[in-house]
Parts: structure tokens; C-alpha cells; sequence
DNA sequence: GCTAGTAGGTACCAATTCGTAACTCATGGA
DNA sequence: TCCATGAGTTACGAATTGGTACCTACTAGC
């Protein structure tokens, strides 16, 4: 699946994170994630219906990926019609922590941001 | 440059880590960061020469993706040859923690896994 | 008999991404 | 005179990505 990824000599070695955040990227990943984390296990139309703007293609595709890395299990149940739910592993809650602290970072800087947005324009409006 | 994020309707509120993660993926961006963290300020030769494999152009995108996102700072010499230096801003340095925790969550992993590899191999040889 | 819902799979298509190779500017050295 | 250096920029081209539309199987409801 990442073919391009080869290339690394001794570099690779230096940044085990590399594995993880190419795990948690990808447009709809934390989304996903956030919302297993935060609406508990779910099945697929569910998750899709949160998710909203996300093709069940994608969501299948990122889900399997997740399933791949062990941070998501997916529980088959072969009734008519199927339900297949999804939740976090032990090992997808253990990035909780870092999931939060990396909102709580991103929520404080967005702040900071439109504080600065703010007093810009403040400072236009008294320069004119 | 992500003409394709505008679609999110009250989903994108939820999900602030989403700016955070979609900056420090690309497939150089925690090396350039790493790199810079570990070895402090540097030229553009110089992490070109330890990240390797990266050619100049992705290099300077991702720089100036970084340096757009306030994570670095760019010292600009105009000596003959020109002397360019990369640095960590402050808002580069608050992300060390996180960026450490993902460190050591994915050696951990990595190890686990090595483990369990090597478990299944010894099965496989006590079972011929 | 027709449609809707569940959980996807598949084919095709357009856009984006990333790598390679060549070019820039000014100077100092062989 | 030609080449190398530092820090890029530009053009081109191939591969990957992600979206849309359509297909599956099965049954319950109208």
C-alpha cells in the first residue's frame, strides 16, 4: 500500500512515529476515530451518517486500514441483514492521550490565531 | 492547497487535531522535524543531506508549508552563496511532547510486534 | 412486484501528488 | 573559460488517490 515509502537507508530507524502518523492521516481517519472514541462502538451506517460527507468506498478502505493496524475491531454478525460494528481496540485507545493533547494543542492555537485575526483588525480599523 | 477539506459541514468543529495531523503528515514532515529538534537549527543543505532521499523540491514545499504554519522559522542570509537557516519556532517546540509520546507508542509497537513475530516463528518451528 | 435498507465490492475517471531533470544567479577557483 | 556551490524554481510526466455510479445478496414492508 505505500510503495513509495521503500526508500528510507538508516533515516527510518530515527522516527518510529512516521508508521503511526501515516496511520492517522488521511482526510477521514481522526474523524473516524474521534468518532469511535467519542460515540463508543458503532456499526457502518452509523459511522457513515456521523462522518457525513464520507463514500463507503473511503470508509470502508480507511476502516480496513485501521483494522490492518489493530486499532479498530470489527465484529461480523451474519444476520439479514449483516451488522458489522466497529470499535476501538486496546490499542487505538491508546492514543487517546495523544489524540487529545493534539486537539487541546490544535483548539489552544486556533484561539491564539483568531485572537491575532482579531487584533489586526482592530488595528486597521484605528489606522483608517 | 486542500481544496478538498471544504466539505465538512458541523463535523469540522468537532475534530480540531485535524489541521495539526494533516500538517505534520507528508511523508518528510516528521523527519524535517525530528531532524530540526534533535539537531537543532540548521541550513537547507544540511537537513537535505540527512533526510537523504528527499529531492529539493519536496524539501522547500514542505518548509514553507511549515514555515505558513508557523511551526518554523526561516533566516534568510543574502551572502554569496546565500545562507538560508531553519529553525523550530515556539509553536514548533510544543508540539517535542506529542511528538515524543507518538515516538515512544510507535517503538513500543514495533517491539510488540517483533515479539509476536518472533513468537509465531518459534510455533511454526516446534510444530514441523 | 417493487422498493428500501445493510454492508459493502468493482470499474472507471479526473485530479492531485511526487519525482526527475534542467534552469537561475552570482562568485570564486582550476 | 568552464565548473562548482547554495538555495532554490520550473516544466514535464507517471503513479496514486478519491469520487461517482453501478453491482451484489437477502429480506421486510407496501
Amino acid at each position: 500500500m505505500d510503495a513509495k515509502q521503500i526508500h528510507h537507508g538508516k533515516e527510518s530507524a530515527s522516527c518510529p512515529m512516521d508508521f503511526i502518523l501515516r496511520m492517522l492521516m488521511g482526510p477521514w481517519t481522526t474523524y473516524i476515530l474521534y468518532n469511535l472514541k467519542t460515540h463508543g462502538p458503532q456499526r457502518f451506517g452509523e459511522l457513515k451518517r456521523r462522518v457525513a460527507s464520507i463514500s463507503a468506498k473511503m470508509l470502508t478502505e480507511r476502516l480496513r486500514t485501521l483494522e490492518g493496524a489493530a486499532l479498530v475491531r470489527r465484529d461480523y454478525e451474519a444476520t439479514i441483514p449483516p451488522k458489522v460494528t466497529y470499535s476501538l481496540t486496546q490499542r487505538g485507545h491508546e492514543l487517546d492521550d495523544v489524540l487529545g493533547k493534539l486537539a487541546e494543542i490544535g483548539m489552544r492555537w486556533e484561539a491564539e490565531d483568531a485572537a491575532l485575526r482579531a487584533a489586526r483588525a482592530a488595528e486597521l480599523k484605528a489606522a483608517e
